[in-house]
DNA sequence: AAACCCATGTAATAGGTTACATGATTTG
DNA sequence: CAAATCATGTAACCTATTACATGGGTTT
């Protein structure tokens, strides 16, 4: 019942193309950066796991002074990822920094929520033209493919998502504003 | 540097009242449930840590057969607590298994690819009604007090991640439903 | 030859979940 | 009196990040 879901990352990185831990660290962070991320102390001890398994297997090895280790799928790792791909992922657990602070930040002064949520909506906005910019690419480098589409669907799902956080930041800034003037008049009437 | 999250929820639901770690539990559970959670194997070691550190102390201790505590929170706890809130929150680190699947999903059938997105669906669809019900409930019970729009906040920004999920939802399964049509037409061609 | 990128890897640490153990009290 | 709920706590495990160590190759 584990999840392993990052050996499957790499698993499905491999299924793409023979890759190095190295070109696995690149090609997650160009393509499926947005929602997923690999670091290098997760790469390469998987990289070996996943050898041991017969999941994967060596292709090259280092051949001259300069180590480079190429690892290509097995066809036991390709029904291995297909069965994976299968089954229905979980639920993702979401933990929010900022609302934690948001919730609790009734007795700190107002400034300090309004910087923490416009700092987020920069974020966020930020964001929005590289969506475009990696539609626009994958549109060019991948078209006739038949995984364009579903890449395409990663990638929006990004922009909806960043879109309504915007929104709510948006929102969220102008109850504080409100809120504010409320509290000021409150003080002056007294 | 390090961002103990965890400690200050804790600390956070202490500068409410006095609890229990089964009431911190508890609290969590109904009130930012929706974008954080605390399981019991941490709360009651970090109240163990946090008691070290004296930003909160124990009021009560067992009296009774049956061992109940209760923490309270200090004023060292108080001026910890006030100084985490005031910076700035880390950035999220987003992780999607959904889109991980749906990625890498070009070559298994459709139809996965399908329910996969439809159960999300469904459970977004599930989690409206909640938003609103928390919504009503927490302006009874606390109307007029100053935590009230603090806490009417967070609970929109589950409705709109909810929403904007839903939407995603809806684009892509049509987008599979045209994906599908396209390739019907082209093994009819052939 | 300095700076930078390519490339692999490990150790320490962080941060958490799950399952289990234990037992009291309340409720049907 | 059985079942549910209240309540605390630990141990084992897992997953992942960070920082570091190491060194080859390329560019300026």
């Amino acid at each position: 019942m584990k999840p392993r879901a990052s050996e499957f990352a790499i698993l499905g990185v491999l299924s793409l193309r023979p890759a190095s831990g190295y070109d696995i660290k690149r090609f997650v962070a160009s393509s499926i950066g947005h929602f997923w991320n690999e670091s290098y102390g997760s790469i390469y001890p998987l990289l070996k796991k996943l050898a041991n398994e017969k999941l994967i297997q060596v292709q090259k090895g280092p051949q001259s002074g300069r180590e480079r280790m190429a690892y290509a799928i097995t066809p036991k790792g390709e029904t291995a990822l297909r069965d994976w791909l299968s089954t229905l992922p979980r639920t993702e657990p979401f933990r929010s920094e900022l609302l934690l602070k948001l919730f609790f930040a009734w007795r700190t002064p107002m400034d300090i929520s309004v910087a923490q949520i416009e700092e987020r909506k920069r974020e966020e906005e930020r964001r929005l033209p590289i969506y475009a910019q990696i539609k626009d690419q994958l549109s060019r480098q991948h078209a006739d493919h038949p995984e364009l589409p579903y890449w395409l669907m990663t990638v929006s799902y990004g922009r909806h998502r960043s879109e309504a956080v915007v929104e709510w930041c948006n929102e969220t800034l102008s109850s504080l504003a409100k809120l504010q003037k409320t509290s000021k008049k409150e003080r002056g009437a007294k």
